[in-house]
RNA sequence: GCGGGUGUAGCUCAGUGGUAGAGCAUCACGUUGCCAACGUGAUGGUCGUGGGUUCGAGUCCCAUCACCCGCUCCA
């Protein structure tokens, strides 16, 4: 079973060297994160097996390693300088928080919105709001300025109507918003030494961002690999690197951070008119990519260990989900998203998005751009570039902007859904009958003393004094308790997820029940990383059955240095066999050797699986033939 | 940024104004022949940080930082 909280997999992860908060020791800076000694091996691992999976295995794909540093222009004519940005607002009254651009006006023929309309017109320019940017939408929209010359959109008069307070809060229906605050997602620097201040021409001019995807410098590299490869379309670009985003909200552990690794490919086809009888059409290339990367995720997801049962189950995870029209983003047609379901509060999230770009990005960084792909990509005309990104397709004799279909996919997010996937707690020993009456009498007890902590609660509240508990979150907990008591023994390992209850804080009975139950979980159970192979950090251990037998030392050394040239290994004899196999399991090395005395006498040594923990005598020299293949590297 | 919660040893946590603790982990010695063994001892904390109240603060107050949950977001 997969982790059951998010805390699992993070205590772990920090316990186990694979992530460590970001500038700890200056109290840590908000949602940066360091990756440690196992957590570096498993996210090259998985850059690996997508590298391999998106260019060697294939022999239309070509690989880049752009700058992270572009020209800003880039980004002005990318379209993230005006819109990759979100205005909110924020209700006063009830706290709730909205997209400035997607609270509802009110119904037509509501007075309040005609309201809105004539403040809205005869505010002009001197009532205007504190100007923020809003999403511009080509036609649609209507920029204000001082010429006063605007249409009122509904965009518009929301703006502002929000600022004037005539819209409504959708929750409470109240009028009190704060100002609405615009923020663009890109994080700024300056190229050379610059005092000038922000907003000056000098400022601008030497003024960077930190890319916030890696696909515009593959698109900036279109023309180069094509002539240098000579390429012809359709072909792919892909690019691994960092990416940076000054999220609103970040969090959730390491799936949403503000600097994080993008894996990318932009795949170059012919655009949708010019595509002929027999040959894929857009829609066809993109459904490709979509099944592709999909089976990608699966097959990484799942052990070789696994079954048909926990194959479906683990399938059951993942899913494909089309984005409706108003989730798309300014630059794509359609978007499919690939989603995991990942423990918790956080549920469905995105680990990858396969969009159809069009010639959007292409188009854009071109000069001259044609009148009509103005209109269509609703852009603006780029007199800024030397570059036309145009190609000569040979067999069609046309000359056109190709089209592009982009599967990108977040490194970090890809190893929190494997470790999320591959974790588990497993018994190794029965429950006594003994111990199960344990728990229930002290859940009971636990309950009989909330209970009453609710009802004393319940009195001062109607008492009007201040509580010492919520009586709503206990009695939630108390449901949560007792749904998981009466399913005993199989819901034995959420019991003490159970604890962490915002409703479990403070009451006497649960911080006694706490410790003997976890030290009882200790003993029963294990906890095991199903990674794949590919993805496990260390792919083998190798143990002396006694330390202090130099013989046998010896030889486990021995081993562990012959592997030690091919892939990460480990040697230990810090403790008893038992707990060095537990503390492998629990980083997912797919395999473990122990050395025994046998060893030294017939050169054979056990080989124990993890999954199964099955044990097999394999000869020494016939070692490398009995892992390499069930490792699946290469 | 807003609301709620948390912050004590490497980890999990106890400690409700009066001498900073437990289990696990780590290290040393002894013991230990395949799935988290045991004994003895040792190391380790200016209680997130900065102010304040008090004879005295881990505990009360204020500020601040980080993390968690929700709003938000989308790789």
């Amino acid at each position: 079973m997969p982790a059951l909280s998010l805390e699992q997999v993070r205590n772990l992860c920090m316990r186990r060297g694979f992530v460590f908060p970001g500038s700890a020791a200056y109290g840590g800076l908000g949602s940066f994160w360091d990756y440690g000694p196992l957590g570096v091996e498993m996210l090259n691992n998985i850059k690996q097996a997508w590298w391999h999976d998106a260019v060697y295995e294939r022999d239309d794909m070509e690989g880049v390693d752009a700058a992270i540093l572009m020209s800003r222009k880039v980004w002005q004519h990318s379209g993230h300088e005006a819109t990759f940005s979100d205005p909110l607002v924020d209700c006063k009254a009830c706290k709730s928080r909205f997209r400035a651009d997607h609270v509802p006006l009110p119904p037509i023929g509501d007075p309040l919105r005609e309201e809105v309309r004539r403040h809205a017109a005869s505010n002009g320019a001197g009532g205007e709001p504190a100007v923020w940017p809003t999403r511009w939408d080509g036609e649609e929209l209507v920029v204000s300025d001082e010429t006063g010359d605007r249409r009122f959109s509904e965009d518009d008069q929301r703006r502002v109507g929000l600022v004037h307070k005539l819209i409504p809060c959708p929750k409470c229906n109240e009028f009190d918003w704060t100002e609405p605050r615009n923020f663009n997602l890109m994080f700024q620097s300056h190229v050379g030494p610059v005092a000038a201040a922000a907003g000056t021409d000098e400022e601008k001019a030497a003024r960077v961002y930190m890319r916030p995807e890696t696909a515009q410098g593959i698109f900036m590299n279109f023309a180069h690999v094509q002539r240098s490869m000579a390429r012809k379309v359709p072909f792919g670009i892909a690019q691994i690197g960092k990416a940076f985003r000054n999220e609103i909200t970040p969090g959730n552990f390491i799936f949403r951070t503000r600097e994080f690794e993008q894996m990318e490919i932009e795949f170059f086809i012919k655009p949708e008119q010019y595509v002929q009888e027999g040959e894929k059409t857009d829609e066809q290339w993109h459904q490709e990519w979509i099944d592709r990367r999909f089976h990608w995720w699966l097959k990484l997801a799942t052990p070789p260990s696994a079954g048909n049962q926990e194959m479906e189950e683990i399938e059951q995870r993942f899913r494909k989900r089309a984005q409706t029209a108003d989730e798309l983003a300014h630059y794509a047609k359609a978007t499919t998203d690939i989603e995991y379901l990942f423990p918790g509060s956080l549920g469905w999230g995105e680990i990858e998005g396969v969009a159809n770009r069009t010639d959007f990005d292409l188009t854009a960084h071109s000069k001259d751009i044609p009148e009509d792909d103005l209109k269509r990509l609703k852009l603006e005309d780029n007199k800024d570039s030397n570059e036309k990104f145009d190609y000569f397709d040979p067999d069609a004799k046309k000359r056109y902007v190709p089209w592009v279909i982009e599967p990108s996919a977040g490194v970090t997010r890809a190893m929190l859904t494997f470790l999320c996937e591959a974790y588990d707690e497993e018994f190794v020993k029965e429950p006594s009958k003994q111990d199960i009456d344990q728990i229930k009498s002290d859940a009971a007890m636990i309950k009989n003393n909330a209970e009453k902590k609710i009802k004393q609660a319940e009195k001062d509240i109607a008492a009007g004094k201040e509580a010492k508990h919520d009586p709503v979150q206990v009695r939630e907990f108390l449901d949560k308790l007792e749904d998981v008591v009466t399913r005993l023994p199989e819901s034995l390992s959420e019991v003490l997820l159970t604890l962490d209850h915002p409703g479990a804080q403070n009451l006497e009975p649960v911080k006694k029940f706490r410790p003997p139950t976890e030290k009882f979980m200790d003993e029963i159970s294990r906890t095991v990383l199903r990674l794949h192979p590919r993805l496990a950090p260390i792919k083998l251990a190798v143990f002396p059955l006694k330390k202090n037998n130099a013989g046998l030392v010896e030889l486990a050394q021995k081993i562990q240095r012959t592997f030690q040239k091919r892939f990460r290994t480990i040697y230990d004899d810090s403790a008893g066999i038992g707990k060095l196999y537990r503390r492998q399991d629990e980083i997912g090395t797919p395999y473990c050797i122990t050395v025994d005395f046998e060893s030294l006498e017939d050169g054979t040594v056990t080989v124990r699986e993890r999954d199964t923990m099955s044990q097999e005598r394999v000869p020494v020299d016939t070692l490398h033939d009995y892992l390499l293949p069930r490792l699946e590297l290469g």
